[in-house]
DNA sequence: CTGAAAGCGCTTACAG
DNA sequence: CTGAAAGCGCTTACAG
């Protein structure tokens, strides 16, 4: 790999010069400039980013934090977030930590360390917060939200609102008895999501009826057994998300049970999935994009957000009416 | 954030000691060992792995290209070479070119500037095997194989085996009119499942009936109406992946024919997704996880590869039976 | 407009 | 065992 140094002494000027010319920082003499791209061209030289970082103490790298990229819905986000950031000429570092704490903790000083411009983070782990307030580069977290927190900026849907929806779009299709599966209360998008189905219930008179789950195939279907047993005339069933809900259609269909004739599902999320699977999924769509989009541009733009002085960006839920349920 | 000379004045000692203690490069008093543990604790030190990797020349960074991340394929080949990376102290930088051939040769030119240990590579390009060859770094091609080049290193899973064992267990299930959905025969390993099949054809003196497609669920959708109209008495079908087969599916399904009672479907790669539809896909499976971490091996120990002396390294497919398929 | 110099924060010969 | 020095490859005040 060629260095500045081979390009100016080829070009016969200084490496200083060579740096202005590559960065358009000042002007150049004409006659000068051209020698430089010349010799650039000749050498094919491309600046090494190390160094460049090293002096600018911005790597143009955002650090992702997940606990799983095999989550489909993840891996929208990070397509999202690094479809963004190659378009401002960030580069995205992805870290996988299965939530464990010490992964992400272990992650977040990587990256800082990196020179990383910034870190959008998910986790699960309110512990976590007080770490990340300390954190040397700025951290956006999407999806959920730490509650106190003050120091960060977050990214995520109306999850509320979406619990919401997801409640009264069932009520609309005739559903009198609902079980809401309600995600790993830790998660503030779980919680919030669990929220609006409880309220819907409350407001419309309707028996709040849940089970528990993780965002997991396993979980969906030991879960669904459970309702089956527990909830006789359900009718209804709200899942935290899709892959749980897909879970959940596999045990209906597998019990002889049909969907939506018997019993409803909606799921969360509206993965590429939901409208794959047969029979497609009714669910809750977030808008992965302008999440993931939000999150570089807080990051690669952080100026400029810095003076706006706001600390949530929150986008809003939709409702994709598919196969599952069926409105009357 | 605190540097190696604030310990070091600190500690009482010179910068060189400091790093001296950090690395275990060489033997240190143990008195002044303590003294710079102490003062890292103190000053809660990380070192700057720029400053560190612009000497070392070595970021501890593998750069992973791939079409697209949202492909659940690919999202389980970047896990599991994350998964592997991380155990070894590397870190992973993703980037999706949608098989772009200015963006894959972009990322390779930032990811070498970065100072990257390697490149893991999905392309469907040709065209650019002169391009890597000539690339600074290793690379290492995954799933994928580009003609007469001898100066990569390649990871992957035996298609055309693959291939052969999807016909044959169609043929084993009674199928009499297999047609397979070729992808994109720019792509070896696309090009190799298919001839897989052909010969299994020959052989065995079936019909050889076959419909273009891309990995794409529009594609798969299209393609299947297409074989319903064209091959009137078709009772297998072979994908090109998992994608495609579950597209199958829900034309087929739609079109109110029984699968796997009037038509047979295998598919290919066994993403999660597979055995979470319904019914299960039956497909040839990929054992992701190895060729992940192999890849990624392959980067971080490319001085123990490198006397191997090794072009290819080649894992076996398997038969994932499940529901859309029946065994006789 | 332009070059010499200093510096970003480390690491490793080198000399002692 | 250990420190001073040089260097990794850039960039940017500084002086001219």
């Amino acid at each position: 790999m060629a260095s500045i140094r081979e390009v100016a002494k080829l070009a016969n000027v200084s490496p200083a010069t060579v740096s202005r010319v590559m960065n358009g920082t000042a002007r150049v003499d004409e006659e000068k400039k051209q020698r430089v791209l010349a010799a650039i061209k000749e050498t094919g030289f491309v600046p090494n980013e190390v160094a460049r970082s090293l002096f600018k103490k911005s790597a143009k790298l955002i650090g992702l934090i997940l606990p799983s990229i095999e989550n489909p819905f993840f891996a929208q986000l990070a397509g999202a977030i690094e479809r963004c950031a190659d378009k401002h000429g960030y580069r995205l570092v992805l870290c996988n930590t299965g939530s464990v704490t010490e992964k992400e903790k272990a992650a977040m000083q990587m990256l800082s360390s990196m020179n990383a411009d910034g870190i959008i983070l998910t986790t699960s782990n309110e512990e976590l917060r007080e770490f990340t307030e300390n954190c040397s580069i700025p951290i956006i977290v999407t999806d959920r939200v730490f509650q106190g927190s003050n120091k960060l900026k977050y990214v995520h849907c109306d999850h509320y609102k979406g619990g919401r929806m997801a409640a009264e779009h069932l009520i609309d299709c005739g559903c009198k008895s609902i079980v809401c599966i309600k995600g790993q209360q830790e998660i503030s998008s779980a919680r919030d999501r669990y929220d609006g189905y409880r309220d819907v219930c409350k407001e419309r008179g309707i028996k709040e009826q849940t089970v528990d789950s993780a965002y997991d195939f396993e979980e969906g279907m030991k879960v669904t057994e459970e309702i089956l047993e527990t909830f006789k005339d359900v009718d209804g069933i709200i899942a935290c998300n899709d892959m749980v809900a897909i879970s959940a259609y596999k045990v209906l269909h597998k019990n002889g049970i049909d969907v939506p004739g018997k019993i409803q599902i909606i799921g969360f999320d509206d993965i590429a999935l939901a409208k794959l699977m047969t029979p497609e999924l009714t669910t809750i769509g977030q808008p992965v994009k302008e999440i993931g989009a939000k999150a570089a541009e807080l990051i690669i733009f952080k100026d400029k957000y810095a003076k706006e002085d706001k600390q949530e960006y929150i986008f809003e839920a939709s409702l994709v009416e598919r196969e599952t349920t069926r409105d009357i």
